[in-house]
DNA sequence: GATGAATGAGTCTTCATTCAT
DNA sequence: AATGAATGAAGACTCATTCAT
């Protein structure tokens, strides 16, 4: 039983996708307004009148890469997070690592970077992301730790200045990544950044066991 | 005794460092490329063609801009953490809490935006950040952190992670302030950014005291 | 006795005089530039492609577009002008007051509109409308002034001109009726343009039997 | 005591007239739509980046066209008729003929043909011209006919057709002017236009003298 | 020095036309 | 025959940069 769809119709449902990817890469690369529509369509194979074909303009384009990626591999993470068993801290530690290298070592990781970009440029973007990305992302550290200082595993710590310690670096590492890692003067340490992800957290479950020290 | 400077020549002088101060306010809010000369000659309160007559083009003042800050604000903090004695553990804390308080207050502080942006875009920048700015500023915690380890007071952690451990939060939260946190959308744990900063600092340091957990 | 032609035959056989259709219409309403090829195809209810089937390109559209109506309406009502007796004077008004009702009655009213505008950058449209319809209408009224002058009935004019006095509100009446009369801000006195056209042509034919005034 | 104004000062005030009447010509010959905004400055003398420091798009150089022009040669037109005595019919041919002819003979006549063509894409133009000019030219000359009327001098006509019997055919000169007349191939009766508006008005008055014939 | 009018290379976007299906 | 995806030439508009005043 073959399929019935023809080149045609294959080609054009793989479009939005090819176009989504080509402008994820371009747009962290040299930026959103540096970037020329035609490199897009160039690097999707199309012709410049054929991305018009699929998003409406430039700006069009910019939300829908920020939107699909967002949702795709963001989301996909947090789902996993809510299995598992264990101690606070080992679950933290396991739960973030996974999360983010799988983030780090996807092209999503670049999305962060174009969202601290344009945000100031496009508040529908700048809406969406704090909703559906910064703060389901946080709460679910936060519940972690929160599970932590409840059960006496952790010290009582501000619950979501602590999640921040351990998220930022991970979105830093994103930027990072983007930025000077991709020049190739990227921190040496940072060349295996799992190793980095896994001593970070190590760091701050330890740090978190008992209670910050006094300044 | 000539010391009488016609009000002209002031504000010549001036003007350098208004162009500069004006370019850094819009790139950091609107990005390099969708920043207008002329907007940036506008909020220096001069004509287009002024703004030509001290910087030959766009991108030599943004190099100026991002130059200029660099050396200024980072440099200054950097040199007051040599002095000071005590341990390793309370210099580090006081030491960055102190710079990193007085960079994220500063106009400065976007200067991170700016160059985790455009860094792909001008390789020259990119070297000169990442020698005269990550470079320093990395070894300098660094040094604290072994000096730690070698006296016992750390665990025997990787020194360069455990640095960044300390420092990319501090960047996060320069990016932060000028993206989300503009938009009046910012985490709510960020809108006293020095109560973060200590606590982090202060986590981060606890977990250098025991030695970070196993993962 | 093959007369079971099919649907899709009937429809093919359709199509010529749908795309004219619904080109006079767009052509008239936004202009020639102003219209999408694809609009046409729209609003004929077939695609893009399918236009091209049978008009190699817009310019040749168009060109057929005004070639059909003129031809069609124009000298339809011309033929039956040569039949009829009577006082030339009655012969006129009747006469024309019926060609013209009908012209303004149809699509074809839209043509007047569209050649106004195009003429100038279409040569060939120009020459037959010169030709085709100019000539063969003035001197159809000419000749029934002339006759009337012959006959005594009326005064000596110049013949040519008092055609025109005829002939250019009528044409007028076209262009309005596709112009602010399709807005809805038209002369209320047209609101029944059958009976501008009875008191116009007896005005003239009233004003050609006693000579004209003197200046 | 020299003007103080400098030759580019100068040349700027000028601008803007230099750019309308670039812009009448064209758009009358070609249309709108098919009249790109580089011939326009290219016909004024300027680039086309000029053209956009004095007219932000090319429907507001449309609407400034139209707008200049109409209100220019329109209204001083007007103007003039109020004053002047003697009979209705003699002023009424006096009147109209002048009024025309100038209009006639200068570049506004070509607005006609921009307004009949373009009033559905613009609804503000098309207000515009249906209040500022329709309604005050045709009230002019209905006030005239109604004197006549009221006098005895004229019949008891439908006024407002009678008047549109007058200036229909005015405006088909115009139209005519800037359609076939400009491709050599208008009507030989109109080669000079001031006989056929002098003979036009005589018919029409003469017609009102004695009223309508029946039809 | 300072200005801002002028320029034209460069971009986004549209749309007539083609052609594989 | 009919479709509509794809193309790319063309056109509106922007903006970095220049230069006469």
């Amino acid at each position: 039983m073959k399929s019935i769809v023809s080149t045609r119709q294959r080609r054009k449902d793989a479009r939005p996708q090819e176009l989504l990817d080509a402008a994820l890469s371009l747009f962290v690369e040299k930026g959103f307004a540096a970037t020329k529509a035609e490199e897009v369509a160039a690097l999707a194979g199309v012709s410049k009148g054929t991305l018009y074909l699929y998003y409406p303009s430039k700006e069009d384009l910019l939300r829908a890469v920020i939107r699909h990626n967002l949702s795709t591999e963001i989301a996909a993470g947090a789902q996993e997070l809510a299995r598992m068993g264990g101690p606070a801290g080992d679950r933290l530690q396991r739960v973030v690592a996974d999360w983010w290298e799988r983030i780090l070592a996807s092209p999503t990781s670049g999305v962060f970077k174009l969202v601290i970009t344009e945000l100031r440029n496009f508040p529908e973007i700048a809406r969406f992301y704090a909703e559906e990305v910064v703060m389901p992302g946080t709460q679910l550290v936060e519940s972690l730790i929160r599970e932590g200082v409840a059960s006496g595993e952790f010290a009582d710590v501000n619950v979501q200045q602590a999640a921040l310690s351990v998220l930022l670096p991970m979105v830093m590492l994103c930027l990072h990544k983007h930025s000077l890692g991709a020049c190739g003067l990227g921190d040496p340490a940072l060349e295996q950044p799992e190793l980095f992800i896994r001593q970070h957290l190590a760091l701050v479950v330890n740090g978190l066991r008992r209670g910050p020290a006094r300044l």
